[in-house]
Parts: structure tokens; C-alpha cells; sequence
DNA sequence: ATAGGGTTAG
């Protein structure tokens, strides 16, 4: 019964219920209940009970079955801990067992550590195991480093490993990624030849994969050539379509749906915000309430809001702002940024900055978007400040931090300081300068007449001048 | 036990 309701989206709290009758009316349970249970607490992100079936399963002295010890594990690291879920895999026998091991290797790349990933994997792996192969695959896919992932690829075939279709998902989201068709049209070789490409995951990962190479000609064709609806394929090719700018088509696609769902609604939205057709986004958020088929979810929030800030329509923002309270929809932090953003480009920075500062813990692109948003207004100081906050919070900078906070640099013409953070960018976090960086520093140059600086960067930019540039100075 | 959608800038 509670593996019934546990599997069931919205219904997982009556699985509660049902437990807690249990233990009131001391119904004896056993490893299989308790399982399932952490299973359901790993769904419910609630941190809290997790720990206490923890202590019920030491109580009764279930806690030494592998499964359960890994349901554990999963438990702590999807519910946020993952030191809870370290002393688990450390603390019980559990560490030479399998399955454990492939579940704390994924709680690894979960939390974004690929280093001891790595390591769990080739200190305590057998190297014969395909899951293990595949989740240390899908962590560097997951986690950017994608080259890692292909390679891991390559040596599965090298040492006689078998590949399956969770491999090749992996595989090929890391090729999508990279925007390599080179590399992708050979993983679509083996697949061929592995007799996959009727798996849904698989062909729809292929699908995506020559959409985001921008070869949707290929991707209509192999989507065709499956015969059946797939909804992720359609998406993908919904938004190749509409960032070539085909709205026409897009819609075309959507419509044609037999089944839709919050993907491929995604999907479309996505598509009017980036051909910034704000109308169309309010409409079709008309038309999804109509349609009642369900409440939108957070990526869907995410693209409404961003409709709301092309043409600074605060009165519709704060309609989706109160809607979103009204329909008691949790605020993480993307739904945070996005509202502060909203704000910030309707022209209303304390909103953005009461967001940013009443939200309980802040990560790296709320920051950016903060920083965006007080750049924007002509506040470079406090741009600046906050910056040096997100050091303090050891939150790391990323590429984007550093166009914001340059372009913060250039607005005010602060040319030490930007010199200072360009340089930093480099040495200190390893990103490499790209063309928005390059930019925004010729400019700050040429508005301050550092000519000489301007034109000694320009030699400097290893890619093909962009026109802006050479517009610019 | 391992799998598919996006956001922050200019």
C-alpha cells in the first residue's frame, strides 16, 4: 500500500499516513517498509523524517541490509546532507557492497564533487560493473565535464565493457552539451548498431543532440523514423525551431501533441520569451490555466516571468508574483532570481533587493542576477560590493559573474578595478575570457581613453573579432 | 543503483 502511494506523484503523503498508522497501532514492519519509506522522504525533500526512520531502522536493527543502507544514503544526499549521507557509506560494511557504492558515487556528483566521485569509483569499484561506469559517466556529463564523460565512453568500449541505454543517455546529453555533431553522429552509429534507437530516452537524446548542432533537418528525420509520439524529441525540435527563429513551426509542433507536458510547455514559452513575444507568453499562460491540466512548475514560473521583463510590464509580473502566492508555490532559489530579476528590469531594484535579501540562502545566479540588476540601475558600487560578499560566502564566481560585474566596471569607467577582476577571472578561477568579456573591457578602455590598453587586448582575443567590438571603439 | 526540459548577461 505505501509503496502504492509512494509511487504515485501527490500522493506520497498519504504513505506517511499510512506508516504512522502503522507504528500508532504497532503493526510490525520490516526492511521492505522502511525502504520504501526513505524512498518517499527522498521524494518529499524532508530532511527531518528522514532522520527519523533513520533512527527507527538502528531501533529495530534494520540498518544493516544493503538496500536499505542505500536508500539511506540516497535519502540524505537527495534531501540536502550529503555528510549525513558520507557517515552512512563510511560507517557501515557497506563499503565494499555494490550497490551502496554506486549510490554514494551518484550522492558525489549530486553535490557536484566529481573528485570523490572519481575516486569511490577506481578505489572500490569492480571494474566489470556497467551501473558504476555509467554513473560516474552521468555525473561528468551532468556536471560539465564532458570531455571526461566521452572519455569514460571510449574507454568502456576500449576494455570490452558492454554499453546500455543508460550509457548512451548520458552519452549523448554530454554531446548535446558540447555541441558536437562530430562526436555525436558516431555515438548514433553504435547505437544503430546496439539495435537502441526505438528506446525513448535514446532516440529523443539523439534528437536533441542534432537539434542543439543546429542540424533540425536531422533530427525530423530520425524523430519520423520512430514511428511514435515522443514528447521530449518534439520539444527539443520545438526550441531548434524557435532559436532559428521559426515560431510558425514551433507552434505547428506543439499543437500537433496529441500528449503535452510540462516539458514541452517549457519548451514553447521558452521560445516566445526568446523571440521576447511577450503577448504570446501571456497568452499561452491563458491558455495552460485554462487547460487546468495542471500547476505550472517552476520552469514554467521561470519563462512567465522572464516575459514579464521584456517590456518591463511590472503589473503583469506582480499578477504572476501574487498568482504564485496565491497558489502556495514554493520559492527556490531560481524562482527567486527569476522574480528579482523581473523586478530589477521593471525598474524596481528595492523589490529585487527585498527578494534578494529575504531568501533564505543564496546561490550563485541569484547573485549574478542581483549584481545585473544594480549594474542596470547605475548602482556599480553596490554591484561591486556584492560581489565581493558572494567571495565572502565562498559562493564561486562563474562567467557570467564576471560580464555583470565588468560591465558594472564599465558603466562607471572604473578601469584599476576592472583590470583587477579581469586579471583575477583568469588567475584565480580559471575562466577563460570570451567575447562578452573581451568587450566589455575594450569598451571600458575606449570610454576612458586607454586606447593603447584597448587595442593590446584586441591582439590578445584568440576568436573572430566580433563587429560589436570593432562598432564600439 | 545509473537516463531526457531551463534560468542569470550583452
Amino acid at each position: 500500500m505505501i509503496s502504492a502511494y509512494a509511487n504515485t506523484s501527490s500522493l506520497e503523503l498519504e504513505g506517511v499516513k499510512v506508516f504512522s498508522s502503522m507504528q500508532d497501532t504497532g503493526t510490525p514492519f520490516d526492511e521492505f517498509t522502511l525502504t520504501t519509506m526513505l524512498n518517499l522522504t527522498a521524494k518529499l525533500l524532508v530532511l527531518s523524517y528522514g532522520k527519523q526512520l533513520h533512527s527507527c531502522m538502528v531501533k529495530t536493527a534494520n540498518d544493516s541490509n544493503s538496500f536499505t543502507v542505500s536508500s539511506l544514503i540516497d535519502m540524505y544526499s537527495k534531501c540536502g546532507s550529503f555528510d549525513d549521507a558520507l557517515r552512512v557509506f563510511k560507517g557501515s560494511s557497506g563499503l565494499l557492497d555494490l550497490v551502496c557504492k554506486n549510490t554514494m558515487v551518484a550522492a558525489c556528483y549530486w553535490e557536484g564533487d566529481m573528485d570523490m566521485a572519481s575516486e569511490l569509483f577506481w578505489r572500490f569499484s569492480e571494474l566489470n560493473d556497467t551501473v558504476s561506469w555509467n554513473t560516474l559517466i552521468s555525473g561528468y556529463a551532468q556536471n560539465g565535464c564532458l570531455g571526461k564523460a566521452l572519455e569514460l565512453f571510449v574507454l568502456m568500449g576500449e576494455i570490452g565493457m558492454r554499453w546500455n541505454e543508460h550509457t548512451f543517455t548520458s552519452v549523448l546529453s554530454a554531446c548535446s552539451s558540447l555541441k558536437s555533431q562530430k562526436h555525436g553522429r558516431e555515438v548514433h552509429a553504435w547505437v544503430l548498431k546496439n539495435g537502441l534507437c526505438l528506446n525513448p530516452y535514446i532516440s529523443s537524446g539523439i534528437v536533441d543532440m542534432y537539434c542543439k548542432c543546429d542540424n533540425i533537418e536531422y533530427a525530423e528525420l530520425v524523430n519520423a523514423s520512430t514511428g511514435t509520439e515522443n514528447v521530449f524529441s518534439v520539444s527539443s525540435l520545438i526550441v531548434g525551431h524557435s532559436s532559428r527563429g521559426d515560431m510558425v513551426e514551433a507552434r505547428r509542433l506543439f499543437d500537433s501533441l496529441k500528449e503535452k507536458n510540462s516539458v514541452v510547455w517549457t519548451a514553447l514559452f521558452s521560445g516566445y520569451v526568446r523571440l521576447r513575444n511577450c503577448d504570446a507568453v501571456f497568452e499561452l499562460f491563458l491558455d495552460f490555466n485554462t487547460n487546468k491540466i495542471q500547476v505550472p512548475d517552476a520552469l514554467i514560473l521561470i519563462n512567465v516571468l522572464g516575459g514579464c521583463a521584456i517590456r518591463a510590464a511590472l503589473h503583469p509580473g506582480k499578477q504572476i508574483h501574487r498568482y504564485m502566492v496565491r497558489m502556495g508555490i514554493k520559492l527556490d532559489e531560481r524562482l527567486r532570481s527569476s522574480l528579482a530579476d523581473m523586478y530589477a528590469k521593471c525598474g524596481e531594484i528595492e523589490y529585487a533587493e527585498r527578494i534578494f535579501k529575504r531568501a533564505p540562502c543564496r546561490d550563485r545566479v541569484m547573485y549574478n542576477s542581483m549584481i545585473a540588476g544594480y549594474a542596470r540601475h547605475g548602482y556599480e558600487n553596490k554591484a561591486i560590493r556584492l560581489f565581493e560578499e558572494m567571495l565572502e560566502s565562498s559562493i564561486t564566481p562563474d562567467a557570467i559573474t564576471f560580464i555583470v560585474l565588468l560591465s558594472a566596471c564599465r558603466h562607471a569607467g572604473l578601469v584599476e578595478l576592472g583590470d583587477k577582476y579581469f586579471a583575477s577571472m583568469k588567475q584565480d578561477y580559471g575562466i577563460l575570457p570570451e567575447i562578452d568579456h573581451y568587450s566589455c573591457m575594450v569598451d571600458l578602455y575606449g570610454r576612458t581613453n586607454c586606447l593603447d590598453k584597448a587595442v593590446e587586448l584586441m591582439k590578445e582575443i584568440p576568436v573572430k573579432r566580433d563587429a560589436v567590438i570593432w562598432k564600439r571603439s
